[in-house]
DNA sequence: TTGAAAGCGCTAACAA
DNA sequence: TTGTTAGCGCTTTCAA
């Protein structure tokens, strides 16, 4: 089943390689006659072109990597949504890697891109996220981008300074914490992340502040890292439920958390948001998937992975781009808070 | 920023293109100074190799193409999964293709994924899994096959013998429905997906089949369609609900439905699983973020994905590989379905 | 408006 | 054990 070329079709309508070339490409004048022949022994053939010879003579593959933790977290499919329906639009196409955080794949992916010469790469997760990640991982990083354009969404590695698409997460956690106490709130936790994750530290930071400006003391069990799955939100909501002093507000570092601590309150009977206001982060499909539905806020994931995209083409086009590209987040109040009980009433 | 190839290092460690390519490859003995040597130069200037040009004479490029309908319903994230670990494995990347089910983007897709010369490509939904589809789409589908290896996951083609691996959602549908039954439940309904559908259709087929066998009358009113959304199976619930005589269990399409219908049944008030039993279909992340959580059935979809790569590889590996994988579908058993209230007690 | 021919960076005979 | 060389299928000067 020998593959039809170039030279196939162009002897067989009594042209040259070249001129099949430029009918399939326009990008010389050909003469209608002649372009109508070659079409036509195109079209009987069914001849496609091979791209991967185009690439290597042209330099471009159009083919674009994406690096991401974790398909299984519907935040991520929403970001490669966004981020699909730009690279279509443009030509490309996209390899989709996935990574589970772990730095070794990470590594692997990011040699296994470049050798398959894609013409850009949009980096989430893992290693960009870390409070202090290895030098090694970020020479790697720096490397890879020495050679081909390279853009971080929702990340920063200290000492690498890359073009970044970024949600101001700080932000959008200051303004779910400042509704709460709004509401009433005083007594504030936060449950799940990692204290090793840039992501996480910044949120329990913006709630710090939020606590401190308005006269609240955030003390150091106000905060109970653990992790970012629904398995993990449940466990942390059953501990916090055994505390002496329960809260009146748990704020979850994302959506995923927010839902297992959520079922963790149901089963042990307590009323959301009538004993215990909830926060979820990232509206993702499982905000609105449970009764009572997050409170939460938007990262507008889609337009995350639509601008990272945008600002990798015009890397790969040549141009600056801008450095860093912010979006700022919203706050979506649903049902999972509400003002604070005041007790005896 | 001139790329470095194999001539550059052959030239730095003074050997021949033919001993740089066989110290990379490990296709012939080279003596072990020289490749001592040609290793250094490689390391010192981080080269490597360009994949490009290796598929163009291989005439294998390491690709596979996933084309799948919605990778916002958090099954297809699991699939992805699957094939992703069985493809790296193997050494392939993915290119992630997301159609919504719309043919015209399947048909893009498909050329494009050809003009990049793939390896092979995994279909999944949108044509595969139309009760009619036109016979323009079905050439295409096959046309493709008949340069690379395609299989098709969880579809079927009317006039198309293609490789698959499927789950048999009959089966898992019956087993729902028996559940059901057994708890005593005498009025079913069925809601969400498309008649147009065939894994609808099954469904509708096996809970017809099944009540027949139990002396249970199925009427045209029993099936609902509408969709596979959250926001669907809660309209369709609604509808459900202000019915003159409400059935006692629900059978939704997917977990989505299920999700959408628990919700507007506690919106009215409706105890589940006391007033109403919901089975949900799939089994993803969805069935255990609510409360109470699903009672659905487990496709098994990062198997799916598994499998479906496997016999890609196969194929692939020019294997014959066998021509129907069928996965057998589990029931699991959770919270949303309860034995059936009998009234006056 | 067209064709001849020189590569793109690699692998794999074939020779030595 | 190593080198020479002919392609893989395409694009693109350069000349006609």
């Amino acid at each position: 089943m020998k593959q039809i070329t170039v030279y196939d079709i162009a002897h067989e309508a009594r042209v040259s390689v070249a001129t099949v070339s430029r009918v399939l490409n326009g990008t010389a004048p050909v003469k209608a006659s002649t372009r109508e022949r070659v079409l036509e022994v195109i079209n009987k053939h069914q001849f496609q072109p091979n791209a991967l010879a185009r690439s290597l003579i042209k330099k471009e593959s159009g083919m674009i990597g994406m690096i991401m933790p974790d398909i299984g977290n519907p935040f991520f499919p929403e970001v490669f949504l966004g981020a699909e329906k730009e690279a279509r639009a443009r030509g490309y196409a996209i390899f989709l890697c996935n990574t589970m955080g772990e730095q070794e794949k990470e590594s692997e992916y990011l040699a296994l891109l470049q050798e398959k010469r894609v013409d850009g790469i949009v980096f989430l997760g893992g290693r960009i996220n870390q409070v202090r990640s290895k030098a090694e991982l970020a020479r790697e990083l720096v490397d890879c981008a020495s050679r081909l354009p390279v853009v971080l969404v929702n990340g920063n590695m200290p000492r690498v300074s890359l073009p970044r698409v970024i949600t101001d997460e700080a932000a959008g956690f200051r303004l779910a914490a400042q509704h709460l106490i709004d509401l009433g709130h005083r007594e504030l936790r936060f449950i799940g992340g990692e204290g090793s994750v840039t992501a996480t530290v910044q949120k329990v930071q913006a709630l710090k502040a939020v606590m401190e400006e308005n006269g609240l003391p955030f003390r150091p069990d106000t905060v109970l890292y653990g992790g970012f799955s629904i398995a993990c939100g449940r466990s942390l909501m059953q501990t916090v439920l055994a505390e002496e002093n329960r809260p009146t507000a748990v704020m979850c570092v994302n959506d995923s958390v927010a839902v297992g601590a959520v079922k963790a309150a149901l089963e042990a009977g307590v009323d959301i948001p009538g004993e215990l206001s909830v926060t979820g982060f990232d509206d993702t499909l499982l905000a609105t998937s449970i009764t009572p539905e997050l409170t939460t806020v938007s990262q507008n994931s889609h337009a995350l992975g639509e601008q990272a995209v945008q600002l990798l083409h015009q890397m790969i086009s040549g141009e600056k781009g801008r450095k860093l590209t912010v979006l700022e987040p919203k706050l979506i109040c649903r049902q999972s808070t509400g003002p604070v009980e005041i007790p005896g009433i």
